[in-house]
DNA sequence: GCTCCTCACGTAACCGCTTACGTTAGTTAA
DNA sequence: TTAACTAACGTAAGCGGTTACGTGAGGAGC
């Protein structure tokens, strides 16, 4: 049953008509009568045809697949790499897009693939590839490159000549920073940074130092402590914290995960948030919203993220020769309580993320240069 | 640059043998010489040549690409259907698999498409299938099952042909139950069900009964209450339930998201968890280690149902004729707070699932029928 | 020395579709 | 009436691999 597929010949055969012709029939059916047209669909139809992809994808050079690839579809193990905490979102708006064209959508990880095998299995079976920010060095991004189309992720500043989709990490910080800074009064604020050298994590805290200047209040060279962007990372960063001799009102994290470390020692310690100390992350993770006191933090867009990368690819793919696009998203600061804000009296409505919470836009809308 | 990809054709003449040759040296190198093999595979490196893979697919009647088709990418939005909570452990563990064998994963959405739009986008480019339970009705499934092997995810007790891929529901829940019923000594316990009709609603449900029955107590009829596998649903059952004249010890929610909601009307309430009413759910979301106090939940093994779809879906392809084979993979309890276990001494780990909890493993191990 | 293998490789027929180009019949314009 | 189009379809040459089969050289066995 699953073998023996009919062919183009057998409908064509079968409909008194030449390949070429149920050829045009499945593919708009520009140039030939509505009429004959309706009947070729029919036949196929009644005989359960379906073109054979590969054989399509062979004549036309069109496989009809875009891919995308990330480090390692696990949840941040390497925190120096990327590490999909929206996989789920991501993936959905990249599938919508897809979809949306009638294309399909891979997915693959490049951890500990050479850009030879991934061109080898990924790149010769699709038509262009999302590649997630630093989940490929230079050398393999290029040879992935010199086979289809990509576009980048979270490379927005660099010097590569791909299109890419990035999310205002910068301003996101620095708009969250100024709440705590305007309205809440605050002034000696720790930041608990990401690992020293990713993208994400200097982005973040120039968005911090953004708004201490702002504000005119000394700007710190470097961050208070570094948490590598993990739970225990964060643990021992607000140890670190707590115990010099600085009085900090506020900690500052580069992310949720982090934020979370920071609470626990907090809570072991006797010290009420926001009360005592109030306390930020940034991504938005599921559990934040459940949290006690919630956790105020940043949202990013991605499902855009994810969305607007295949654009990106399919734009690519119809004007190859058109200038690089760079789109950066705006994030949304998502008010909860860890800040200090009251819990808003109305109850939410049905399991949205709009939670009884503020929302306010970085500065930066969605941009392309 | 992206275009004019070298053919086998010029590697085999800037190698000075036949095109077969390089095919040859292309795919293992049986029945050639070590040396031809060596400098074919070094002037095909040179050239920068990788095989075209509509190509490659088209002759060999192979595309190395593998799909998973679950109802939505999105999370549950619709829980009358399978809502991906675990798509990332899915993912990955697909993923690994799939790579394992050098082939690629490729990711579709079922909703609102019809069969045969799915044969041609997906089911025509891929080797074989994985479907989510309830991602498409019958005939749509046999649409996609007569062009391509599909091994299904959560039909074990059914009578469908295909090789299938289940988490002992039952088992789970009931060795939970048994954990309250044992441990805790508790007696009055009130179940919150999923949607009524779906299958992992009424495994839960069952295994409830089971536990109760095999502990020589009354076993309901019914659940308690429906709260439709959401937060706010498990917030109406929860009301439902402390309105009506039955003292409860305990309620057993079908999934966390309704314990979640249960939680917060207890909380409302200024009913204490553990201490006036214990609550557990079911799928440990990432957010239900993070309440307060920590969510008592049955894990499923996710990253294991993923993989193990795909190695069914290998088997099948090398063994088109085998009998079908039908896994049912062993949840594990993670007795967290809410069911009134202390909080275990030592600190957990680095961000590790153990985050000091005991499991236990539901009674049925995998097993293969 | 001759036959018969075996090994290593070349030849070429596909795989199932797309599409440039050719063909035919029917229309239109002069 | 006829040349010039045009619409509607057929013909067939690819697309870039795989692989059954053919072939020649070298070695083994007699």
């Amino acid at each position: 049953m699953a073998s023996a597929r009919a062919t183009i010949y057998q409908v064509a055969q079968r409909c008194g008509v030449s390949t070429a012709t149920v050829s045009r029939a499945m593919s708009g059916g520009a140039g030939m009568s509505v009429d004959t047209r309706r009947r070729v669909l029919a036949t196929a139809a009644e005989m359960g045809w379906v073109p054979n992809g590969s054989a399509k994808a062979l004549a036309s050079n069109r496989t009809g697949i875009l891919g995308v690839l990330f480090h390692d579809l696990d949840s941040g193990n390497d925190p120096l790499l990327d590490s999909p905490l929206y996989l789920d979102q991501v993936l959905r708006g990249a599938e919508q897009a897809t979809t949306g064209v009638g294309d399909a959508l891979l997915i693959a990880a490049t951890r500990g693939r050479s850009g030879r095998d991934l061109a080898y299995s990924v790149a010769g079976k699709a038509d262009g590839l999302v590649l997630f920010a630093r989940s490929l060095n230079r050398a393999d991004t290029q040879a992935l490159a010199s086979m289809v189309p990509i576009v980048t992720v979270g490379r927005a500043g660099s010097r590569w000549p791909h299109d890419d989709i990035s999310v205002d990490n910068r301003g996101g910080m620095r708009n969250l920073v100024e709440h705590l800074l305007e309205q809440h009064g605050l002034r000696r604020l720790a930041f608990v940074s990401g690992p020293p050298r990713t993208p994400d994590s200097i982005a973040r805290f120039a968005g911090f130092r953004d708004a201490l200047i702002a504000a005119g209040l000394p700007a710190p060279d470097k961050p208070d402590a570094d948490g590598g962007f993990t739970e225990s990372g964060g643990e021992q960063a607000a140890e670190s914290i707590l115990t010099g001799d600085r009085q900090v009102q506020a900690i500052v994290c580069a992310n949720d995960e982090m934020a979370i470390g920071v609470r626990a020692v907090l809570a072991a310690r006797r010290l009420r948030t926001p009360a005592d100390i109030a306390v930020t992350g940034f991504d938005d993770i599921s559990a934040s919203r459940h949290l006690s006191p919630s956790l105020t933090t940043v949202h990013q867009p991605m499902h855009e993220v994810g969305s607007r990368a295949i654009s990106l690819l399919l734009q690519r793919l119809r004007e190859p020769t058109k200038p690089r696009t760079s789109v950066v998203l705006a994030t949304e600061s998502v008010i909860r309580r860890s800040c200090g804000c009251r819990r808003p009296p109305a109850r939410p409505p049905e399991r949205s993320m709009s939670d009884g919470l503020r929302r306010t836009r970085s500065s930066r809308t969605p941009t392309e240069q």
